[in-house]
DNA sequence: AATGCGGGGGG
DNA sequence: CCCCCAGCATT
């Protein structure tokens, strides 16, 4: 116990003792060489007034950068900005719309606590937008970064917002040697950063942090010569700068296997062709996202009977020759799962029963479904063999 | 304190 | 192929 405070009285007059520099040295790089991105403002000159950021857009900014990177989120941003222009619109948008704005941008969770979020603000607290770092971190989704992020940007509120771009440049700087995953230091690097923070231009601050870790302090090869506090950074000093901020623990991959029923029925007379879709629980993987039927195990399970999958009896009605073989497989790499995808084929000459949460969709409602990004392939794949099917 | 959550960029 | 990314909620 003692051992921490001792440290931060010694991390706190070392900061101190650079305060100015990096305040000064880090905003007036950041007025040179800012990018500009759709939901930034540009920095204040000096003279100038501040501008105001939307905190609306700052806050779905944040949610769709939290572990994304810059150049992933641009397009999503301005795609979701254009059909929710206002946080009234998002809180009035239903959940199906949100997450497929969503698709292919991962963490899906996100989508759900922004939406939760923009509720709270419109339906729970009249519209006013919470203002200070205590009443944003309350909202959904909102943790310490993106609360310091939308105080500072949106609010020109005098707090940090320490997210992992921030921890390595200042373990750099200050050449603290734990690992970037490293709570303690998490903890370390907002203190210090408190103490940096512009009291007059917070919210470029928190940015010129962040600009500098994506773009001149990064992870392998940091461009020392293109950084303006190279002169004091004790990182940079011990020779070895890139050995600091960096080495997490690596995360265990579970192989699982995903088999999956594209079970199709084609009506005779329109030929217009239907699947069975189903909407994913609330938790887990992919969750609140669509996939067509899809029954999973461990990779060393047992094979699910073909006659009848989740409840639904196939093998009687089962169409041609062909239905049930594999049609397609493929791996899929997430974080923690190694997907194993086994896709199988069936055609039926009816149009089921199928249990709660499931439904029949054809080609134009399945376009308009949240589905991962897998399960998108498994279309591309079906769009082709349909387009094979009418060419012969 | 540890874990799960996706997908893409870049060496 | 591997590492990392404008983190957060949950346990």
């Amino acid at each position: 116990m003692g051992k921490f405070r001792k440290q931060d009285s010694v991390d706190a007059a070392v900061a101190q003792a650079i305060a100015g520099k990096v305040r000064r040295g880090l905003l007036a790089w950041y007025r040179r060489e800012y990018r500009q991105l759709p939901w930034r403002v540009a920095p204040r000159r000096v003279g100038d007034r501040r501008s105001a950021a939307d905190p609306y857009r700052v806050l779905v900014s944040e949610a769709m950068l939290q572990q994304t990177q810059v150049a992933t989120v641009v397009d999503y941003y301005r795609r979701f900005i254009e059909r929710f222009p206002t946080i009234e619109h998002l809180a009035e948008a239903g959940e199906e719309e949100v997450y497929k704005l969503w698709e292919g941008l991962g963490y899906y969770r996100r989508a759900r606590l922004l939406h939760r979020a923009a509720r709270v603000v419109v339906g729970e607290r009249a519209g006013r937008f919470p203002r200070c770092f205590e009443d944003l971190l309350r909202l959904p989704g909102v943790g310490r970064y993106t609360a310091g992020a939308v105080a500072s940007i949106a609010f020109g509120r005098a707090v940090p917002a320490v997210d992992g771009n921030v921890i390595r440049v200042v373990s750099r700087i200050l050449a603290l040697p734990e690992p970037p995953d490293d709570p303690l230091l998490r903890k370390r690097c907002e203190k210090i950063a408190a103490q940096w923070v512009s009291p007059r231009d917070p919210g470029d601050f928190n940015q010129a942090m962040m600009e500098l870790g994506a773009v001149v302090c990064r992870p392998r090869n940091p461009q020392c010569g293109r950084c303006p506090l190279v002169k004091l950074c004790v990182g940079r000093q011990s020779g070895k700068p890139e050995r600091f901020g960096v080495g997490a623990k690596p995360a265990t991959v579970l192989p699982v296997v995903h088999r999956v029923f594209v079970v199709e029925h084609e009506d005779k007379r329109t030929g217009r062709r239907r699947w069975i879709v189903e909407r994913r629980g609330p938790v887990g993987l992919w969750s609140g996202l669509w996939q067509f039927l899809t029954i999973e195990a461990p990779a060393e399970g047992d094979q699910p009977q073909l006659e009848s999958i989740a409840g639904i009896r196939l093998g009687a009605r089962g169409g041609g020759k062909r239905s049930g073989s594999l049609m397609l497989h493929f791996d899929h790499r997430t974080t923690h799962r190694l997907v194993r995808f086994e896709v199988r084929w069936f055609h039926v000459k009816h149009r089921l029963n199928i249990g709660d949460g499931r439904k029949w969709a054809d080609l134009s409602a399945v376009l308009k479904l949240p589905m991962s990004n897998p399960h998108r392939r498994i279309l591309a794949a079906l769009q082709s063999q349909a387009g094979v099917a009418a060419a012969r």
